[in-house]
DNA sequence: CCGGCTTTGTGACAACGCGTTGCAAACTAC
DNA sequence: GTAGTTTGCAACGCGTTGTCACAAAGCCGG
């Protein structure tokens, strides 16, 4: 079943759950009821009800949703369960602060590398991850498997860099510069912007 | 005109517009087509047309849309244009990539105050911006006005700086911590989850 | 044990958003 | 002037989403 893909809204309302249960997870919850993810996401109680009762009767009626096991059946559904290898690129404040932070390891991807190019940096531990030099990614790559290149880079090199992934066979690019990345269209590049989504809060708060 | 609020949709999209505009104007373009547009975001260029032509006619039959004129309209569409102040809260890695990078002043948000609660980093500079102990939040919010409050601190503490926000009358906060905050209703978190977003990509690669 | 309350699961229907197609008008380039 | 490009716009149909309604299932107080 399931066999065709979900539609984009679908996939989308599940991430979002899928952050809210991850936090709520964290605060030591254990349960918690469509109304309640209703508050936090925005999304209707009715649909996100009918988000999920599609794909199996998860909840309790009267008590609502275990938390551990919604997240599991959520990332079952995204076929996302299990480990995923990640390679961050950069070793400078932004780069040190995603390789501290469990954001990605809390949903399941593994930092398999970090690299950059500056001397100073190469070598040096970032968390329990030594900083590797740039030129190793293709043995990296080969060995490892990259799933998804995280670019943490200044502007300037991010072309570069995200041609030396689609080289390397990495297919999905986070793209934390302000870069515009010309890539394949097999290949996913996803930019991450804060201020954008800041104005699109804004908008609706000054209206 | 435009009386009524954008629908959500609409003001989403025009703001990822915004977002490849910025980005395609920082890497030199003066002009862009709704073909362009749309490889950049995904989004249907008879949609981008659409969304841009319910405003009026910004672009040029045969050229395309000026990237600098369609910035400012959509801005203006928005009602987003001008300068916003934001408070940042955290000076550690995450706090000086946020504070160092222009993707915030870039979109016209100007980062009025950095605060943070270790010794060590009250006094120092981000930038050309000096870091003030977290106890000043009170004069700084009535002094400048805080629009938007950033947290970049730990998730144990998040919550504190929320209420604290909350207090001193901000309606917009931007999460980047793990924890979950409960706000009254008329204030608006938006919660970075890099992580979710790639399992969102990482689910369309994988179908 | 029972009756009230909460919450899920589900159906039906209306409304809206969105993709699609098609085409005229305006602009560039040669 | 002619060919090619790109916007602006209308029309249509499908799919998603919001809304209302309600039964079933679990919890809790008495």
């Amino acid at each position: 079943m399931a066999a065709d893909r979900l539609t984009l809204g679908v996939a989308a309302r599940l991430s979002r759950y899928l952050q809210v249960l991850t936090q709520a997870k964290k605060m030591g919850k254990t349960s918690i009821s469509s109304q309640a993810i209703s508050e936090y996401t925005g999304v209707n109680p009715t649909q996100i009800r009918r988000d999920l009762s599609g794909f199996g009767k998860f909840g309790k009626r009267g008590v609502g949703y275990d938390i551990d096991s919604l997240i599991e059946q959520i990332r079952k559904i995204l076929r996302t369960s299990g480990t995923h290898n990640i390679a961050l690129f950069g070793a400078g404040n932004l780069g040190q602060a995603i390789a501290s932070s469990s954001v990605f390891a809390d949903h399941g991807f593994r930092i398999s590398a970090i690299f950059d190019v500056d001397p100073g940096r190469v070598g040096s531990k970032v968390g329990d991850i030594t900083v590797r030099h740039y030129d190793e990614l293709g043995e990296v790559a080969a060995s490892d498997g990259i799933m998804v290149g995280v670019l943490a880079v200044p502007g300037e090199v991010a072309q570069q860099v995200a041609d030396d992934l689609v080289a390397a066979g990495v297919k999905i690019i986070f793209n934390y510069s302000d870069a515009l990345l010309s890539v394949p269209s097999d290949v996913t590049v996803h930019t991450s912007s804060p201020a954008v989504e800041l104005l699109y809060a804004l908008y609706f708060y000054l209206s």
